[in-house]
DNA sequence: CCCCTGTATGGGAGCGCTCCCACGCCGGGG
DNA sequence: CCCCGGCGTGGGAGCGCTCCCATACAGGGG
């Protein structure tokens, strides 16, 4: 019942015995104001336990103060994965770094997906940040064409018509260093589980394992690619075509560290010895990878220095210069994390 | 630049030809509108592209269809894990569904933490969701204290000074059928590498275990407990401990997945065989637990419906009704999945 | 001694909305 | 036929803030 009001900034001026402006002055560190007024109004400010009112502010200012993280991947592909945890931990510092808000945002369904997008552009954030892995993902060019900051979580697969800022991981470049690790331990027969072909990773990554190939001059034998959807299943499964197709293979680069495991089992299962036999290399360096038996050398991706650099953009860019502002592409550097496998 | 304003509720009332409070009323759907003048109301809405400014809204109504969910565990600890991403999959569905916005804070540093409680405490958010495994956080008493309506995930450790609402995972009767199901496979000599202490779920999980024993008449060796930190290498080094302390061990409860896997690392590296020599039981059904070899027998928490039943309390009682609801504790059921490890 | 410039400050206007009071109109009962 | 009640509606007030114009005062130059 209490039903006390906080304390404006009308009561902060009048304690302190100056004006609203005066006050108003004093929060944002915007104009000049005489050091003893200063003082005066921080004391009052902190006597009443003074808290400005955002919503006011919003309402003139025209600004949130808020940024959305949008995941319209399905979420269980992505949550439980590190990429996602990481990239919020950099989003996150670096937003309350700039005093910003971060607003979570998931779309399940179509309707959920619909609902967002008018949401969204609807003024009520001040930029969004998509990390939206698919091809198919109108949300992008329907926030860039609405005027609203967006700044995406890895490359635009297709060249979008409202160009956008963007951070991705050189997944090419990830993907190469791991194949030519295994080309550097001696092997030649060296297959690859890749991701899904409708994700750009996925394709960027195969593109990488055989910009290596090329450069060390093998082949790029058609039965020694087979593609996975990223889970330790589809892992297991590509990782028997290949057996079947290419008995005879003696290296494997697995587009992430789920199909890896999927790979270490039908490996295993075969009878084959890792990395006697068959060496073996991921790509995300989850937690698991560090346990499996063998250990697993895989590519650990910067998810929080992307996430740090996404809302650095949007906040410092996007935002900061309006829909002007030439788009920028951010591309962060992987490094290989060498174990036992391969 | 367009620098267009965003059509407002007085342009849609002169559309309409209508007055302002008539618009409100439609789109709140508040009190009684001829179906004629709503229809009007409808299409200049639709013509203009309307969109409510919330910051408006807030500030008369003194509420921002807001709430906060708070992690205030180290990330590192919370996130990777499937917990944590049910939760936020089970907030985000029901909050949606009541038009709420979902704010995601975390709080890395102590100084963070103190402006979180000064930021959640201003009035910026109708309800807060804390997560927060740890004893010593000051935070739900504070927020209660400031009076605003919060919900636990998790039970509070200690009886907090003010009482509040929360959603709990039944853990000591997961920890009980866990360890009942080792019992039932006839084994004897039953250890637990339980979790820390000061969690309120490693303390729950230990209780489960021991009054599983109790039940069944088994003495509750002390040589038969350690604790571990939830992760893989603490599971492993536990695991160690426990050997040495009781070579004759013939069963393991895990009180979680993560050290679990590290439980049987250490076990096949003392060449004993799971389930064969000794029997494993571990807890919260992660991804990797289908996987290991054997698959691990593992105890599912339903993560997403705690998160949803959080959502659903702060917002029908814990908000609905102000400081004055008598407090709520919700608790969930665990299910045991049998697979080939225990 | 006055004017002009610049700095520090007060306070009106107004952001877009909800709340609520007042008003017009209708029909039924007296 | 008049009055009263109630429904549907219009619009003033005001939420707490920022913006900006106006004012006040202090100095320096003419």
């Amino acid at each position: 019942m209490g039903e006390e009001r906080r304390p404006t900034l009308e009561m902060v001026a009048r304690r302190a015995g100056v004006g609203r402006g005066t006050v108003s002055r004093v929060i944002n560190g915007s104009s000049r104001v005489s050091p003893d007024t200063r003082e005066a109004v921080r004391a009052a400010i902190a006597e009443l336990g003074y808290v400005p009112n955002r919503a006011a502010r919003a309402l003139v200012t025209r600004r949130t103060d808020t940024v959305a993280l949008v995941v319209s991947e399905p979420e269980e592909r992505l949550f439980d994965q590190p990429f996602f945890s990481g990239i919020v931990r950099g989003v996150s510092a670096v937003l309350t770094d700039r005093g910003l808000q971060l607003l979570l945002a998931t779309a399940r369904t179509a309707a959920d997906h619909e609902r967002l997008g008018d949401y969204l552009s609807g003024g009520h954030v001040d930029g969004v940040l998509l990390v939206s892995l698919h091809t198919d993902d109108p949300l992008p060019d329907r926030l860039a064409g609405a005027g609203v900051p967006v700044v995406l979580g890895g490359r635009p697969l297709y060249p979008p018509r409202h160009p956008v800022h963007y951070v991705d991981i050189d997944n090419v470049g990830g993907a190469a260093s791991a194949t030519r690790r295994l080309i550097e331990g001696g092997r030649r027969r060296i297959a690859t589980v890749a991701g899904p072909a409708d994700m750009a990773a996925g394709q960027d990554r195969l593109r990488g394992h055989r910009e290596a190939l090329a450069e060390a001059g093998l082949p790029d034998a058609p039965e020694l690619t087979v593609h996975g959807d990223f889970s330790h299943d589809g892992g297991a499964r590509a990782m028997r075509e290949l057996l079947d197709a290419a008995p005879d293979l003696d290296a494997v680069f697995a587009a992430s560290d789920d199909m890896a495991l999927g790979v270490l089992r039908t490996l295993r299962e075969s009878g084959r010895r890792v990395p006697e036999d068959v060496a073996l290399v991921g790509y995300d360096d989850t937690a698991a990878a560090a346990h499996t038996d063998p250990p697993l050398t895989t590519v650990h991706q910067p998810t929080e220095r992307m996430g740090g650099e996404m809302a650095r953009l949007l906040a410092d860019t996007a935002i900061a210069e309006g829909p002007d502002a030439k788009p920028q592409a951010v591309v962060l550097d992987t490094r290989l994390v060498v174990r036992e496998s391969g």
